[in-house]
DNA sequence: TCTGGGGTCCTAGGACCC
DNA sequence: TCTGGGGTCCTAGGACCC
């Protein structure tokens, strides 16, 4: 889709057709960025990513609209059943982007009128302006629309790369970023064609790691996977939420404050997916951009919100230094799950009687205070020791809820 | 002029197992 | 006191994308 985000919003509010406006979250912050801009703020040199400040003096008179996910999403599931309507072989690659395999839906030389149709389709119904790329895989797809923009349609053959994929510079290929781009460029890699000429693989791997190697040169000769997987519909694998503050925080209450806030949005999102997760990470970046992050794993997964808070504070608890000022603080849930897909894990500990129960508490202290714990106790852990019965028995429940 | 928020994927290093 | 070679799994950090 054409600047996705811009477009929805004038979709949604044909007022604003034709006019200058961008998308950005509280314009008024001094760190906002915009997000989105119509094609119409353009020619003043508002780009995405670009601050707000700077966007508004490039050009005064910009509307700024406060982004709304919730209608992005909506227009993002509407386009995509309508693509799935053409096949049922659709892969999403983001919010505004996907894959279709055309393959056995029409001729090769019908695929050109295809693809018009589907443009006009997006625009009449949705108000969506998009540039569609037709190749024989998906990283050529991929750079072919890339290379019309608003409303292209271009088709890029294996046998054209020659003239149409090697002259571009190398950071505007897919998958090279800022550090890779600064890699290439110091064994003398400067376009698509250098690098899909390179005849030294085992440098290449040497200075941008094998993987990415491989990939990058095989992408660069015109080869590249081709399978569309329709299951990356349901293949959600994290939610998180992070916000960067207007000014660096000082006050650790806030800091909190701002978890637990962060914390609520997270877990509000995946309750209404429906999705539980097993592990949890606390994102910390401090005012010179470093950033940290530390996690917990869980044996069962919850979505149950003061149990994550709680795991989150405990974390902050841990490991902030009680002195930096912070930049962003930021939540996530990893390794998600349906709810109706999860498999309950009960601690063996649980069937025991209380007789075996006091067995196993015994050989577990005098595991951890012997050759187990070596380690433990080097680092100036206290001796272990048991409680009396009645003080257990009162943490029982507790114990229990912890494993 | 300091640089968002949502994601995915890869890698190095460590713990642990046989 | 030092110590192999195979493997898996986990965490933290980083690169990249839109």
């Amino acid at each position: 889709m054409n600047c996705f985000f811009a477009s929805c919003e004038i979709a949604q509010n044909p007022s604003l057709k034709g006019k200058k406006i961008a998308v950005a979250p509280n314009a008024n912050n001094r760190r906002g960025i915009i997000l989105a801009a119509s094609y119409e703020a353009r020619p003043y040199g508002v780009r995405s990513a670009m601050r707000v400040s700077d966007a508004q003096r490039k050009c005064p008179d910009l509307i700024i609209v406060e982004p709304s996910m919730g209608l992005y999403s909506e227009y993002s599931r509407k386009f995509f059943e309508y693509f799935l309507k053409i096949t049922p072989l659709v892969e999403p690659a983001s919010i505004d982007e996907g894959y279709l395999d055309i393959t056995d839906v029409c001729k090769p030389d019908e695929a050109l009128s295809l693809a018009e149709k589907i443009q006009q389709d997006l625009l009449r119904q949705f108000s969506l302006p998009c540039s569609i790329g037709i190749a024989p895989n998906k990283f050529l797809a991929k750079m072919a629309s890339d290379m019309k923009k608003p409303l292209g349609i271009t088709v890029l053959r294996k046998r054209e790369i020659r003239e149409k994929l090697w002259p571009l510079p190398i950071q505007e290929m897919y998958g090279v970023g800022k550090k890779t781009l600064a890699t290439l460029l110091t064994i003398g890699i400067k376009t698509i064609g250098d690098l899909a000429n390179f005849n030294n693989m085992e440098l290449l791997k040497e200075v941008i790691g094998e993987t990415n190697a491989v990939s990058l040169y095989s992408h660069a000769n015109g080869n590249g996977s081709n399978e569309v997987d329709a299951n990356r519909f349901n293949d959600v694998s994290s939610i998180s939420n992070s916000q960067t503050f207007d000014h660096d925080e000082y006050d650790v209450n806030n800091m909190k404050l701002i978890i637990k806030l962060l914390t609520n949005t997270m877990c509000n999102r995946m309750e209404k997916h429906n999705f539980k997760a097993y592990n949890f990470v606390l994102q910390l970046k401090y005012s010179n951009f470093k950033t940290m992050s530390k996690s917990v794993s869980m044996v069962n997964p919850t979505s149950d919100n003061r149990r994550i808070y709680k795991l989150f504070e405990n974390l902050f608890d841990e490991f902030y230094d009680d002195a930096s000022p912070l930049r962003l603080i930021g939540v996530s849930a990893n390794k998600l799950i349906e709810a109706k897909d999860e498999i309950k894990q009960f601690s063996i500990f649980d069937s025991l009687d209380s007789e075996q129960k006091e067995y196993q508490i015994d050989h577990l202290i005098k595991s951890i205070n012997s050759d187990i714990g070596m380690n433990i106790l080097k680092k100036g852990m206290p001796k272990i020791t048991k409680t009396k019965n009645e003080k257990f028995d009162k943490f029982d429940k507790s114990w229990r809820d912890k494993k």
